[in-house]
DNA sequence: TCCGTGACCAGAA
DNA sequence: ATTCTGGCCACGG
């Protein structure tokens, strides 16, 4: 039951990524507490599909920018596809500008307390 | 209950 | 620079 809170947690962070940015598990471990728990994040995402929600698990890679999980979609190429529609470029399974299109959540925070 | 696996991350050789 | 190992937590069999 407590470990479902945690794939809730996931997915509500998850789903507050803006368009055309991508995070990354450890930010998302990070924010929500589960330090070092990054690979939770991922088995989060690949039960995300089962979850009634809408998770943007498209819009999650791991530390490197890499497209680690386009693998587990229903189609390798839609996490990309649906990336490239959404303005972030991507080759070779790797976002360009990753850097730029980071989304890191304690962002939003920070711009709450100016 | 114990073992193995995994959409990870960080450090060391 | 690249490659490997160890550690973290949750789930399935």
């Amino acid at each position: 039951m407590e470990s479902q809170d945690i794939f809730n947690a996931i997915y509500d962070l998850v789903c507050l990524i803006p368009e055309g940015r991508v995070s990354t598990y450890g930010a998302i471990a990070n924010c929500i507490g589960v330090k070092g728990g990054a690979r939770v994040v991922g088995y989060a995402m690949n039960a995300s599909h089962k979850s009634d929600r809408k998770v943007p698990a498209h819009r999650v890679v791991n530390r490197k920018g890499v497209l680690t999980g386009k693998h587990h979609f229903n189609q390798p190429e839609t996490m990309q596809e649906m990336l490239e529609a959404e303005g972030v470029k991507i080759i070779e399974d790797q976002v360009l500008n990753f850097q730029e299109v980071f989304w890191d959540p304690m962002d939003s925070f920070d711009k709450y307390l100016t």
